[in-house]
DNA sequence: GTCTATAAATAGATAGAC
DNA sequence: GTCTATCTATTTATAGAC
């Protein structure tokens, strides 16, 4: 196999082993044995075991299949159409965890292990949508369409009731004994929880 | 020192230990390091390293530092004031998790690493709260006072709220970079945002 | 109850042949 | 580019003295 596609290889299976267990809980003998490969070539293409978890944020800064919160939202914004603003964000943050549960699992031990890439996915996209949707907030507020709250709180409400959603759905509850609900059922509920919650004109 | 008192020392190391670095992530030599002991003592008190994982489930199941829900939302629920249910166990949630940051960790960890403790928090804890929470909302949606929903979802979208907030506060954003707002302002909060987005009758 | 010493297994990482 | 063999440090765990 010719050298990048070994490495992405290598890297691909210990972005899924770290996700399951953790980089700590992760030996380079189990990256190389399912990458099917001998260690020695893992030290060939990463430095150290450092490295390859370093190598996964790169890849993952780089790469597209981060959310992108902007794109997502921006005609819903330009339309001042509120629900489609939160009802939108929802449905892609979830649906893509959905697809990609390996990620939320991986960041949840990033978070708890310090590593940097947690650090990076709050920069990178936690900041941006309490931005995003704080901004767009305050603007309704002055339209007087929303009441006179702190944005922020708002958006962790939301934020909330979504992601707490997916990781119960992806990590707690995958047996959905709790709750079973389709993603589109779930992200038009929070949204309508919200809107009604913090409306200024009530039916 | 004498054994009980000996164990629980070193049990309690282990637990602040295991909640900074996961179980994997920590080790015997650590623990004992950090109870002034040699790591034969920590063998002797505990058969493997598997076991004091074990014994601080077993520690956390029967010692009284868990949240009793029913005890918390009783008399709220007895006189149907649905401000004070929502209210109270949002603020005794976040005080709880303030108070003890360090089982918030563990948890997440534990869920993570598929620790039987997590699954013990979720059969102890989470569940009744989704009884007792949905039985009430079911109860209040019959007196016409809160819209026909599923009561599940209702729970999700309020645990949502405040189980998020308090892993940001621990875990995310300690240095409170997005929010810094009070427990006691967060939970009424949260509580008015739910309330008036499920109840029936709006001013 | 506590320690030192040590065994046995596993971890991360390298050397050198092909 | 890939492997086998190997090195060193660490980790879990035990033995036996005090």
């Amino acid at each position: 196999m010719a050298g990048e596609e070994r490495r992405l290889q290598i890297l691909r299976v210990a972005v899924s082993l770290f996700s399951q267990k953790g980089f700590r809980g992760t030996t380079t003998k189990e990256i190389a044995h399912m990458a099917g490969v001998s260690e020695a070539m893992v030290f060939r293409h990463f430095a150290n075991k450092d490295d390859l978890y370093d190598a996964i944020l790169d890849h993952k800064a780089c790469s597209g299949d981060t959310l992108n919160p902007e794109q997502i939202v921006a005609e819903a914004i330009a339309q001042k159409d509120d629900r489609a603003v939160f009802e939108r964000l929802a449905r892609a943050a979830l649906d893509h965890h959905d697809q990609d549960p390996e990620f939320q699992r991986l960041l949840m031990y990033s978070a708890l292990e310090r590593h940097k890439l947690a650090e990076m996915f709050f920069e990178k996209f936690v900041l941006r949508v309490y931005e995003l949707l704080g901004n767009y907030i305050g603007l309704r507020q002055q339209d007087g369409a929303i009441r006179k709250m702190e944005p922020a709180l708002i958006v962790r409400a939301f934020v909330g009731m979504v992601i707490h959603h997916s990781l119960n759905n992806n990590l707690w509850d995958p047996e959905r004994r709790l709750l079973d609900v389709s993603n589109e059922d779930a992200a038009r509920f929070f949204t309508d929880i919200l809107l009604t919650g913090i409306s200024v004109a009530r039916p």
